[in-house]
DNA sequence: CCTTGACCTGGAGCGCGCTCCAGGTCCTAA
DNA sequence: TTAGGACCTGGAGCGCGCTCCAGGTCAAGG
């Protein structure tokens, strides 16, 4: 993704590392250590810049690409799967039928368990709603049914 | 739930343990390693009955029980919280109202968490659709903006 | 110069929810 | 009488996804 020293003389800011990881952290909701676990387990695209001092710098492309992996992860994609993707991603544009085939299958899971939850939802709510009426009932009045 | 030998001469089929450990599994959709798991942690009202040879022997109250262990489990409660919902019906009928915010506040985060899993997937989808368009604009014409 | 604090690395530890295993008991059918 | 199969118990092991820690480096401020 964008390929700098192209064209202009500024390499673009982009994909120039700008933020410390406790910036990454906040923007992305991530911890530190996640963060250093996701870029050691390869969920990101390449290792982050680092400072002279070693620390990590986070471009604005790398929080960009970080956000996406949280949504996948939100949606309960399994770390090895994203790990796939990236190195899709990774691999060069002609990867991209299977990043399709990938994230579809993908969202076809997270529907079909959106369905099923919803499915359980549906019978506790059942549940709450005797609940409920016994509370109603059985509350104010005293020694109705029992 | 049901107190057998009050009425009747027959002590109520539903309490009577029938079902094997296998047939619970079968109707259930758990494993019998599960089972045991469960009823060890507590999550069931009693321990389960007994054949003379000690084999378990789950009732149809067992398994309406266990039914709604796993919808709670598939909504995404924890094994401590179940316990707790368990403990306050072994506990009897004045906790109910407890029993009531419990699972109102299980609700609540479920649908909480399919708010938030819906937002993750549709950025998701966003992305499906930017290439499916690729996809569709690349493959047939050739050579359409590279 | 010395402290402070943000961050580094490698690796161990943890909470969760099962799952698997060894060694044993019991019942049934051949 | 023996073999097989279903199940038992106690306890170890596992996959996942972080989280925590010790010991160290580096840069800035007092």
């Amino acid at each position: 993704m964008a390929t700098a020293t192209t064209a202009g003389v500024t390499p673009d800011p982009g994909t120039l590392g700008t933020h410390s990881i406790a910036d990454a952290a906040r923007e992305t909701g991530l911890s530190p250590d996640a963060l250093r676990y996701y870029e050691r387990e390869g969920l990101l695209l390449q290792p982050v810049d680092r400072a002279s001092s070693s620390h990590r710098r986070y471009s604005d492309v790398d929080l960009g690409w970080i956000r996406l992996v949280t949504k996948l992860r939100g949606t309960g994609m399994p770390i090895r799967s994203v790990r796939e993707y990236a190195a899709l991603v990774r691999a060069g544009e002609h990867t991209e039928p299977a990043r399709l085939e990938l994230l579809e299958e993908h969202r076809d899971r997270v529907l079909t368990q959106l369905r099923e939850t919803r499915r359980n939802l549906e019978a506790i709510e059942h549940k709450i709603g005797i609940y409920r009426e016994r509370a109603d009932c059985g509350a104010p009045e005293r020694s109705v049914t029992r």
